[in-house]
DNA sequence: ATGCTTGCAAACAGTTTGCATCTAA
DNA sequence: TTAGATGCAAACTGTTTGCAAGCAT
């Protein structure tokens, strides 16, 4: 059986903060909001609930170079990330399943999942790269 | 016009611990490799010339949690990582470069390329398991 | 009351960097 | 000669953790 949960008000912000946010924020940016929200909310408590809901399949996260991502959708989709500013996007690419039980074949690895992350340069980006 | 680079012993040294390695070492193997050749050799020369070494192509490198792991083929394929132990392993997974087009004409971002990882527990881990 | 949670600060892992010195070309 | 490369140690980033106090149940 889970272990019991209790909800508190720090737990509540955490959650709010990511749903809050319509782009892919690192742990430091939800530690921002929260703090606006709540000065005395610590870092380590942050860290802690956005491993919890992570566990509780309430958010999910995408391990990106320079810091975890987290998002509120957690349906199986790939994101891009921007080689030059790291923002992060969805992309509707879909979960092709049927890789795993091939890997899984082919390396004696029991397979659970796998993820995909795309990399280029975004809209802002390049519009900066063309003024330049 | 590329950089000027320069023949060093370091450099040689770094490039043949990760050649002699048929298992995916991160950063911290390669040092303990080079230290046993030449215990002079420093952790940041060590880390300039991995970096130096995939700007050439000489090697590639893979982001994975707990730190980027280094290889010697630099053909587009994928890896397996163990979420157990973290031991990592090749696959023959092809590299679908259409997606790329496909993100591309989706998100607006320029996409250059994307990596896959696999998550898994490897074969003497899943052995560990089962006598566990 | 019980024990999950918190705040704090210190610890950690992995990596980068400033700077004086060294060395390949 | 001279610019790239090194060694060292300190700095940095992102994240985790030990512990005493706090609070949801």
């Amino acid at each position: 059986m889970a272990v019991q949960r209790r909800n508190t008000r720090q737990r509540a912000l955490v959650l709010e903060a990511v749903r809050g946010r319509c782009d892919h924020p690192r742990a430091e940016d939800i530690y921002r909001d929260v703090s606006a929200a709540d000065p005395r909310v610590s870092r380590g408590t942050v860290y802690r609930n956005l491993r919890l809901l992570q566990e509780q399949g309430e958010i999910m996260c995408i391990k990106a170079p320079g810091g975890d991502r987290f998002d509120l959708r957690c349906d199986a989709h790939c994101h891009v990330i921007c080689t030059a500013c790291g923002s992060v996007a969805d992309t509707s690419t879909p979960y092709d399943a049927l890789m795993d039980g091939a890997v899984e074949d082919e390396t004696g690895f029991a397979v659970s999942c796998h993820t995909t992350l795309f990399e280029g340069v975004c809209p802002s980006c390049r519009a900066l790269a063309q003024g330049a």
